[in-house]
DNA sequence: CCCCCGATGTATCGTCCCGATACATCGACC
DNA sequence: GGTCGATGTATCGGGACGATACATCGGGGG
């Protein structure tokens, strides 16, 4: 999941794990916000797998105890998406099946980079993740009926407001998928829109 | 936060690895069900710190080849909360600090077993957890009226449904308070109560 | 002038949790 | 008599997290 949105956002311009991880918080919803202990690791993966290739001035070298101010030491390192990323990220972005959609984050990942998907896979997906998130709906519907008796006032709000919440997602889901039918045809898979990268 | 809720249970009756899921996963709201592979490490632990007890029937024994038919094989082991578990509860039970209500997941354990918490204690994590999310919304807010302009309609779409549902979560929270405070005496941290579950 | 502080920045550690999987028993239905 | 689904225990590898350490840099106050 990390790997494909780093990849995503390495797609428009390189940069800094730092910078990355910032715009991940914002891209990704603001919460969930990627702490550096899954960062990091991932950009390793990512590297020895070859998908993003590193822009490292010096190397952090040994250093005995010799010169002390040294300044510049530490490297920012710069991650720049390869050939072979953009390869994985379009498969990853033309991924369907249910990996898509029956993670929440996987499926904020991929409604994030619908830019770069195919009208038929934005439905595709949309439609998946709305029948996953109904069936949990429906679950918890009935749950809910069967326990209303048992539980206490703070359970019973709990669920209640669960429910709430998934139904409302339906709802929205409904909409884009509407809004998906009514008008296919806008920002398709072409991406690469280079130009006005200014900030 | 496992611990805490399995402590939760245990707290009413003992039961089996496999009967708490269930019952986790309907107490915890339907979502975020709680796998084996955290479940079981857990109890794990649990017995390990001397929170919980097992009443394993016959642990797996040698067994010759003598009594073939012996039911009850591949002991069911029963967990019972212990008299150590009990008061690590209380303690959980009584936290009103940031961890309490800075996890999602945590604050949501905290709120199934309200009633065994005093009701000062109560009012403060919800307290807590509404200025959590408050912040959650304020910066998610700022955040979308800052990059509204750069974003793709799908993007978007993501953060204003996330905005929506932070938003709810407020005024959600903003009930159960005002609730809270217009009637603070039900059922407080007595616990311990098992004539009357009227509730 | 210098020092400290907050933002930027890279990186690791231990821990928790998850999905997948294996194994085992039971009752029920066909 | 056979299989299927519910009940049940358990482990494995891996992903993500919080905490933490370390390092640089700009600016503002003593």
């Amino acid at each position: 999941m990390l790997e494909f949105a780093i990849l995503g956002l390495l797609q428009q311009s390189p940069m800094h794990g730092y910078e990355l991880r910032k715009q991940l918080a914002e891209v990704l919803g603001g919460l969930r916000s990627i702490s550096y202990g899954s960062l990091y690791p991932a950009l390793k993966r990512l590297h020895a797998a070859g998908l993003v290739s590193t822009d490292e001035p010096d190397r952090r070298a040994p250093l005995p105890a010799d010169a002390p101010p040294l300044t510049g030491r530490r490297g920012k390192v710069v991650y720049t998406i390869t050939a072979e990323g953009k390869e994985r990220f379009a498969e990853l972005v033309s991924q369907a099946g249910p990996e898509a959609y029956d993670d929440g984050r996987l499926f904020g990942v991929h409604l994030a980079f619908f830019r770069h998907t195919a009208a038929d896979v934005r439905l595709r997906i949309l439609e998946g993740r709305r029948r996953t998130v109904e069936r949990q709906r429906d679950g918890l519907r009935s749950s809910l009926a069967r326990t209303r008796e048992r539980l206490d006032r703070y359970t019973l709000e709990l669920q209640r407001h669960g429910l709430d919440s998934v139904d409302r997602e339906v709802r929205w889901l409904s909409e884009l998928i509407d809004s998906e039918r009514r008008d296919p045809g806008e920002q398709t898979g072409g991406d690469a829109e280079p130009p006005s990268r200014t900030d």
